[in-house]
DNA sequence: TTGAAAGCGCTAACAG
DNA sequence: CTGTTAGCGCTTTCAA
């Protein structure tokens, strides 16, 4: 035990029996609801000011099922993608007298199931999921035991979650036009994680475009690993030494890019003009790589402010089965200048 | 309101009826205590499972002063130092089967004073606050408020919380005697916000070494700023106008130090040969940049696992008042490469 | 305008 | 080994 300040809490009884009134009229000043005389809502204010009173909100939780808090599970705040879509969500939580409880699940489906047990174990009012790696139906139960839940980059049964998504498909058909534009023909993709629905999506992008452009993209240069830099490294090193004839390496993420431009200058590839490397997701740093990445912008800040915002309305019973769907924006920066292709640029939408 | 499954939240009462047993039977197996027969245990377990019945958290803390849930505060998880921290307590929070409820405070000490009360509304059973801008009077307030607190790369009193600091003077140190050694003489500090704590701690180290070295530090040449890369960006370029004699740029972080040497090539002014650039975190990306960055590592995971793993031992009375120190070193890079010195290099410990 | 009673789901303390 | 009672701090309901 530390500072004593914290021990003998005071409570609604406290300072209704400092004032001489019942605890329900401390109750009603507390709450801004009327039934209270000025005169006695003033002294009960008077000292609740004095004694340093706080509701616990634990105990009204019990009664009303409100905890104030909402749940937000992201893969990893690690990865820079994550954080914006953190501080979206968190800036229209705060607003509202929210706060948030934040799980990192690290790729695991297991710590998936637990976050969202440890969520409802503490009575969430409702769920923020970033691409969870569950599958659809596991997924749809944890849902569905949460009064209110919006699923990120992904979708579901509209009555089980919200959706907020980018339109990766779209993303990825930009980059491969682009890439086709510029001349490359033999690509690879480093392409994440097999379970990534995020993942899945910007294939389904890059397989269509690819087949209507006459790229060629065989299922022996599509590589799967870890979102991650080092994952990047080793997938690019490998497939490098294997097939030297490849002319573009499309990343899953600007992590796996990084990885990528440096596994690509240890072995003496020259980017862009040897070899043309694309990220996903325009990180903050994707521009002070060297070359500078070309990548698509994600609206990542937004994903999670319009994540947060309706589940506040779904946790008010409306926007039901809504589903957004933002916009991504390829950004041409220097990874993949070539002269047939003006740069530096940025497409229109 | 969506799925139903959420409404009608099976109670200890519901299993206990189930079975035929009392509250305090099932009350007895849910946290694995003695006193029930064996035969009777396993009857409640199948009940429990067969009704997918979870202890409500919050109903428990009301009796126990337990929700199972620590407070971390940040200053703004985007800014890619601290997401390692995140991680590091919760890896250890998660182990003991707590979770975070996380704040990002973005510099602003009303936010801050929030957080601390949204986390106390909560009852949550320990805070890590990671460098508050609140001067000590306030902390020290908000800190014996909750039952158990942590503060990193700060000090506090110790019966007010632990704290995990980052040796930064000594990081300081390093740094400059490094800049000194590679014959830079007319230094330049972009400070960071006056508020921080570990900016005071590193300004500190710099002047005496400076003072020792004979290396010239004006405080005409010490400016303050946002910890950010516009605020890099801006400060640089506004002090490199002013005074070109400037030999080198010693920044607050690598977010600045990112933003100086964008600056610096707008200005043209070639780094490392014309400029010396540092930053301070080691974050990530430092190694991408151009050229990649000397730096201060930081070890941001372990100051998170040291300091969720004291806040734990404070909440059970023990570890009152230490102080860990931990230890940075110095990583060299191409943006101080200068003949005089070797690179590239990793000072020994 | 005010207050008394009951109960949210759980557990500590005691009784059988 | 099992159950009963009381109460955590609050709000809802009903009565004065």
């Amino acid at each position: 035990m530390q500072g004593a300040d914290h021990t003998a809490r005071t409570t609604l009884a406290d300072v209704a029996s400092h004032v001489g009134v019942s605890v329900m009229t401390v109750s009603r000043v507390v709450n801004d609801r009327p039934g209270v005389g000025s005169g006695t809502r003033e002294r009960v204010r008077v000292a609740i000011a004095e004694l340093g009173y706080r509701p616990n909100i634990v105990a009204r939780g019990l009664k009303v099922e409100r905890s104030r808090t909402i749940g937000l599970l992201v893969p990893d705040v690690t990865n820079p993608y994550f954080p914006e879509i953190v501080r979206g969500a968190e800036d229209v939580a705060i607003r509202r007298g929210y706060i948030l409880l934040l799980t990192n699940v690290i790729e695991d489906v297991d710590r998936e199931v637990a976050a969202f047990e440890a969520f409802e174990d503490r009575r969430v009012e409702g769920v923020i999921a970033c691409s969870p790696r569950l599958d659809d139906e596991r997924l749809d139960a944890l849902l569905r035991r949460h009064p209110a839940a919006v699923v990120v980059n992904r979708r579901t049964r509209p009555d089980a979650a919200g959706s907020v998504r980018i339109d990766h498909e779209h993303g990825a058909r930009m980059l491969l036009r682009h890439l086709a534009a510029i001349g490359c023909r033999r690509l690879a993709l480093l392409a994440g994680p097999t379970d990534s629905h995020a993942g899945r999506e910007r294939l389904l992008g890059f397989a269509h475009e690819a087949q209507e452009r006459g790229v060629e993209l065989a299922s022996e240069r599509v590589l799967h690993g870890p979102p991650t830099v080092e994952g990047g490294t080793r997938l690019a090193r490998e497939l490098l030494e294997r097939d030297p004839s490849v002319d573009a390496l499309v990343c899953f993420n600007d992590l796996v890019a990084a990885g990528a431009l440096q596994a690509a200058s240890e072995i003496g590839r020259a980017v862009p003009d040897d070899l043309v490397v694309t990220g996903y997701d325009d990180i903050l740093f994707a521009r002070m790589f060297t070359p500078a990445l070309t990548t698509v912008h994600a609206p990542t800040y937004d994903l999670g402010r319009q994540a947060a915002t309706m589940l506040f309305d779904r946790m008010q019973g409306r926007g039901r089965g809504i589903d957004i769907v933002l916009q991504p924006e390829l950004v041409l920066r220097a990874s993949s200048a070539r002269p047939t292709a003006p740069y530096p640029e940025r497409t229109p939408r």
